[in-house]
DNA sequence: ACAATACATCAACATTTATTGATTAGTCAA
DNA sequence: TTGACTAATCAATAAATGTTGATGTATTGT
């Protein structure tokens, strides 16, 4: 793996890594919403969530739409795939364990 | 989910939010290493890494073991496979895309 | 054009996290 | 027991992140 890979999944990862922005993706699994819709749910400030939103969009963990006045977000199945193999090479390789080198 | 699953998966997302980190899980899958080694490994400082392992341990991604005067660190597949799930629903869930309701 | 609504952005500040060098603790071998 | 070696911990500091309230921007209805 690069070194930008790593980056990459550490950005990824990073965007995950706030309670509020692990609700709000639980909440985007019910299908795009507006900010409004969000906000009311995580019963917390617009520009709180506006800063998390945005955190989470630079990661494209999510992407973000205007209809109107409203502005909706939904999940970006893309870097979740992503996301998932690169766990899954992991938990695959810890599967594979074992070696008990040593060093003399 | 509740709150304590939402901050389980927080936690493992933050003790991956860091490149240094990553370099160090991703060194992981070739086996349990010690410390001496991932130091070589990743160029730089004892009490630096010894800082991101104890991250990296304390979200119970990986575990240690002494024996004399190395300590070995491995891969925690249980931590891993909670993880993926936890991104596979996620994943899931963006392919059931779609609702499109309206905001009014 | 004006007021209202939905949301983003900004600045100031608070909190959290990371880095560095020094010290401490445990293990071993002479 | 002394000294060398491996690694953890600590204290000081630096850097990154998150929160809050105020302001700015786009869009709509009147």
């Amino acid at each position: 793996m690069t070194t930008k890979h790593r980056t990459n999944a550490a950005v990824l990862f990073h965007a995950l890594s706030d309670q509020t922005r692990v609700a709000l993706i639980e909440k985007l699994k019910d299908g795009e919403q507006c900010v409004c819709e969000l906000t009311d749910a995580l019963h917390t400030g617009q520009s709180r969530l506006s800063f998390h939103l945005k955190v989470l969009k630079e990661a494209e963990l999510i992407h973000d739409r205007r209809e109107g006045r409203w502005v909706y977000y939904a999940l970006n199945r893309e870097a979740l795939a992503d996301l998932e193999d690169f766990v899954r090479e992991l938990k695959d390789a810890a599967g594979r364990t074992v070696s008990s080198k040593r060093c003399e």
